[in-house]
DNA sequence: TTTGAGTAGTTTCCTAGTCAACCAAAGAGC
DNA sequence: GCTCTTTGGTTGACTAGGAAACTACTCAAA
């Protein structure tokens, strides 16, 4: 008889809670962002980018935790409809900067507006007691565990 | 001139310290099952599997929130590593199910100790009490917004 | 019994990341 | 001033998943 082990129960651990939750958040979140054809990354850059000098691609790589190559391309994305430009850096001419064009300024309010209803829609479901209450634990989280970037997927 | 609207900053949202906080919860499990060679989605059908008779992988797909086209592919390489094993429905042939193989059921408490090493990690951070909130306040999220699914990524 | 609708899985095409190799420019050390 | 190393960014190969078309089978109804 080849009986299995105890095993603790995949709903047993944290972890587990809170992928499910984070991963419905955001992905209702990116359901709201495709109303204006923009994914949830195109959002943090263009977030970042707001009301703040043009910002070197690797600088938004680092702050939003990902690779050159991933920001590359993202770029290249908003490029195409015109919400982000690059700009040459004239001291260094292997550097660039990025930049919201008056298009992506106008739309990042809009945007944020989704990121507000979607936190409403979810969070409001908790007292504002529990609210202050998950933020700290979260808070307290991220900052004992050095969480930095901003995340992404 | 042209001046930005007050825009609520990202860190206003809950919704981004949650996905911050998961994200590296996740990332760090995932380097784990790396040290195994397995995947934290393929973890995931693993565990599902697991003291449970072979099951049809349209349900996995339902239980994951994963579409059956990423189970097929995902099954493909468990099967590849000899993880799980596929087997024909004698009822139906359109039908088949998934069981472990014997070294998948033998694996599965490895992993699951990883994952209890992983939630002690980050989790270990906060005290019992505060583990204690932060797993109500999730189930109750999880419970209000009809979440079921497994989370994979 | 045949036909038509529905169901189980697979496959193809697409998107969006990583990683590692790469190119070009900048700076340091001699 | 030349090399050597480092840095900023791009590219190509690869991985993983979703959407939708597709194949094969089942089942009910005429």
């Amino acid at each position: 008889m080849h009986s299995t082990s105890p095993v603790s129960a995949l709903t047993a651990h944290l972890g587990f809670w809170l992928r499910m939750v984070s991963n419905h958040v955001s992905h209702a979140f990116a359901d709201k962002l495709a109303s204006k054809e923009v994914t949830v990354a195109e959002w943090s850059v263009m977030r970042a980018l707001y009301g703040r000098k043009p910002t070197p691609p690797s600088r938004l790589a680092d702050e939003m935790g990902m690779t050159r190559g991933a920001i590359t391309k993202l770029a290249d994305r908003l490029i195409a409809k015109s919400l982000i430009a690059r700009e040459a850096n004239a001291d260094d001419r292997r550097a660039q900067t990025l930049g919201l064009t008056e298009r992506g300024v106008d739309l990042v309010p809009e945007l944020a507006a989704l990121a507000d209803r979607n936190d409403a829609e979810f969070f409001g479901r908790l007292t504002a007691d529990e609210r202050k209450t998950l933020e700290r634990l979260l808070k307290r989280m991220a900052e004992s565990g050095h969480m930095t970037a901003t995340p992404i997927d």
